[in-house]
DNA sequence: ATTAAATAGTTTAATATTAAACTGTAAGAT
DNA sequence: ATCTTACAGTTTAATATTAAACTATTTAAT
């Protein structure tokens, strides 16, 4: 509150600290309330396609989730193999794919959203931050922050 | 601001994404500032040495981190290999052990803090969270109210 | 004292991830 | 037209993690 321009570095440290612990904590305990053979990035994908877009590809998605294309690869394998996604070539380029979710994976994407409702209502309902919505913007910030550093000065 | 309490499910489910992406971004920047051969898990159980107790068991270790016992495991045994901890019996319990820091453990806490400092540095002078504090103090409560939710109603 | 239950640590199998090498395609330079 | 570079996606090897089975020890019950 009075100095809003100064931070200690040590200050930053245990803010990741804090961060990667609930990170870890949440990604287990949402993984536990997933239908069996789904996981959190599985379910990620499908509520992409929910959220954001009918369709794209792979390429797009591992930068959305900023994981690997490597590791993006690899959920969309499991995820079309249990047809919950198509995996198409893109008619535009030969080089790139156009993945879009089925009938199947818009199911399964509500099951997953039925399966952690509970956990997050009742989350909401003890309301151990104070302001939520405040809190997402700061963090919103700090991603954009890391993403754009990481692009910039220290591509890979 | 307007209200306190009331707050939706889907605004958690945000706040976790923006939290789960963070941990990923910055635990791979940090790591990628480490000394060859250090990660950030046993980074961590050096700088807790440093931070929190002279010794410890592993298990009191695992629970501070919120990992398994086995990952505990894992990671003591690459710090002890290094020289950086020493695992010994415990005097008062045979099935507990004690750990403790080396000096070179010491040593490569220090190497590593000068590592990620630059970077720290970076961050707190471009100041991407408003209110650093505040915000630690809003993941703070939401860490704690994780932890016992796990270890009340779900323990494993 | 014996037995049963809980605890501390290790091991094993399975999985998700990264980094880097690799394949194939597109775009740009000459 | 050919060559070079960049790009999109896959594959591979290495690693960290979890969950569950396992060993050994301690505590509690009888």
């Amino acid at each position: 509150m009075t100095d809003q321009t100064l931070h200690s570095p040590a200050e930053y440290f245990r803010l990741f600290n804090e961060i990667n612990i609930i990170a870890q904590l949440s990604s287990r305990l949402f993984e536990q309330q997933l239908p069996v053979g789904m996981n959190q990035s599985q379910f990620s994908v499908l509520n992409w396609f929910f959220r954001v877009d009918s369709e794209a590809s792979p390429g797009r998605l591992a930068a959305a989730f900023q994981v690997t294309r490597g590791a993006m690869t690899n959920t969309l394998k499991k995820l079309e193999a249990k047809g919950f996604i198509e995996i198409s070539p893109d008619a535009d380029s030969g080089r790139q794919k156009r993945v879009t979710m089925t009938a199947a994976g818009r199911a399964m994407r509500d099951e997953c959203i039925a399966g952690v409702s509970p956990l997050l209502a009742e989350f909401a309902a003890a309301a151990p931050a104070a302001d939520p919505p405040q809190l997402i913007a700061s963090l919103a910030e700090i991603r954009e922050y890391l993403d754009d550093y990481r692009s910039q000065a220290h591509s890979g």
